[in-house]
DNA sequence: CTGAAAGCGCTTACAG
DNA sequence: CTGAAAGCGCTTACAG
């Protein structure tokens, strides 16, 4: 079944066919509804594959995600995927698990397939090359969340120095000057985030210690062990802001195994704004960066670079909003 | 860049580079390493598309998911997109958000671009015919987690009322005869999993009472208002099954904030085991259906039915098992 | 406004 | 074991 069958229905050239399902108008109405009543008394469905063979064009986005289990990706992903469908597209979707061979292997067969465009959240560890390697293929690249080095490439993701500034400073302010800081890998995002807190220390005149600072991974199980350690190294320390809401959520299983009531024996601070978080135990206080927001963005500067190439650096920086709510 | 030019590098016809590509051991060694040399050298990039147009073949595997805000979901996914590229294929991803119009549109366009196969999760509502409209496409086709009908199609889910039964039955055994049921929205899931808190009580010779039963969106939201909805109307209940691990977080959240303590104070269960389960506040018992593992299982009865399209009607159903921990 | 012709980058019988 | 030829289902100048 091909628009050779629908042009012999129809009674014209396949040529015909092919203008009337791009929706041209050289073609005069009554051809054209006569074509599209072929179409649909054959069941006939367009070869998109074919089409962009063709034409050199294509349809699919690759996304690499390194972390679905994390809600915040998730969140950011359905916002991407969204935005892209609305546009006409279709996305080929891949998760990583932080896996750098994997993420190469993806980016591999999206190449193969011939992907109009990719977003990319990259694995930890993921060269500051990769962005020039991307683009020496001819692929328009976004890159979410996660810096990758210094280089000119299209970016979406969020002040992260300014909202970790805010979740301490909100907490100094409350009367805490012994404030940990809990989970997080090494990377970029931790780096930024670290900064924000060191400044607002400094701001208020309150030195840093390194003693506060626990990093683990950005998964409950990381958040629910920080806590821990703080707990039993530093019984009084009353505070702490989170690399992310989700290692947030562990600090809240641990606080609440140690009887520790967050919000009134304990301030703690999320960062990301997960939908979750407007239902935890207790509601967490948290910094708000929109994660479906951030991902549409990535969609719309991915689209743009698409449509023209030669645009200039895109860059969305979430600017980031204290919710507060029952933690802290 | 094609197929001609890593011939001409290497001396050969293009026929011998295709082969080549493909691992084809008519060529002779030699040979086969100078085309591979070529391709090395040249920086040359299968085109898939043409590879699959050409010989109608396809690696791109449709997965439509309809709440990817919900980590079941999510855990789904990633367990059935890990296995789907260890075995050569690509993902298109798309979701619905519960949307029939979208969910339509999705597989519309997947068949477009002739998906080797579609894993779906039906939108509620979605007709039980559409597994049968999917077949008449010559697409294979999985069911995942919603039954559509009594038809014959391949589907991987759990055993809900089995589950949902041991989870009403361990409330049963520690005293409680008062006993809710918390959230759910009409449709498959719904119906099996009342069916086993109905079952569990019929055995206990505990009377069916319909004030008990709270349905609300399988999200935190809906977990937190009927919990509040039960707390108002029937203080004196002191335990409930939830119909989800989700919805018994949002339920969590709201007895947080009436000061009752899960555990201690009211016995709350959850369904589905998702990773968070293990450190929520305080870390949920549940029943545990192996969401990975059940989307693992999907791609393999998919990947089967790709291979063998005459297979008899494929089903796994998760077999629940009780996880305690604290909330009950 | 519509048709005949060439071609996108591959694969696959078919010869040799 | 390797090459010449046809063709997958479309699009796109080019005529008319």
């Amino acid at each position: 079944m091909t628009i050779l069958d629908v042009a012999a229905e129809a009674n014209v050239s396949k040529s015909t066919v092919s203008l009337v399902l791009q929706g041209s108008n050289l073609i005069r109405d009554e051809t054209a509804d006569r074509v599209r009543e072929a179409v649909r008394t054959l069941g006939y469905v367009y070869n998109r594959r074919a089409a962009d063979l063709r034409s050199k064009s294509s349809k699919t986005i690759g996304v690499v995600i390194n972390d679905l289990m994390n809600p915040f990706f998730a969140e950011v992903l359905v916002g991407l995927e969204r935005k892209l469908v609305d546009a006409g597209y279709i996305v080929l979707m891949a998760h990583t698990s932080e896996d750098l061979t994997r993420q190469d292997k993806v980016l591999l067969t999206m190449r193969e397939q011939h992907a109009a465009g990719i977003a990319l959240c990259p694995a930890l560890g993921t060269p500051a090359l990769l962005t020039k390697t991307v683009k020496s293929w001819g692929i328009p690249l976004v890159v979410m969340v996660r810096t990758l080095g210094t280089g000119s490439y299209d970016f979406a993701g969020s002040n992260n120095t300014q909202g970790v500034q805010m979740a301490t400073d909100h907490l100094i302010q409350h009367g805490h000057r012994r404030i940990g800081f809990l989970g997080g890998k090494s990377g970029p995002v931790l780096d930024q985030r670290l900064e924000g807190y060191r400044a607002a220390l400094d701001k208020a005149g309150i030195a840093y210690d390194d003693s506060l600072v626990i990093s683990a991974k950005p998964t409950r199980a990381g958040g629910y062990e920080t806590m821990k350690s703080l707990l039993d190294l530093l019984p009084k320390v009353k505070a702490a802001v989170c690399y992310s809401d989700v290692v947030a959520f562990g600090a809240l299983s641990a606080l609440g195994e140690h009887g520790i009531h967050a919000g009134s024996d304990f301030a703690l601070m999320g960062f990301d704004n997960v939908l979750d978080a407007e239902h935890s135990n207790p509601p967490l206080s948290t910094v708000d960066i929109c994660p479906g927001e951030l991902g549409e963005h990535a969609a719309s500067i991915l689209l743009a670079r698409i449509e023209r190439p030669d645009l200039s650096k895109q860059r969305y920086l979430a600017s980031p909003k204290l919710v507060l709510r029952q933690s802290g």
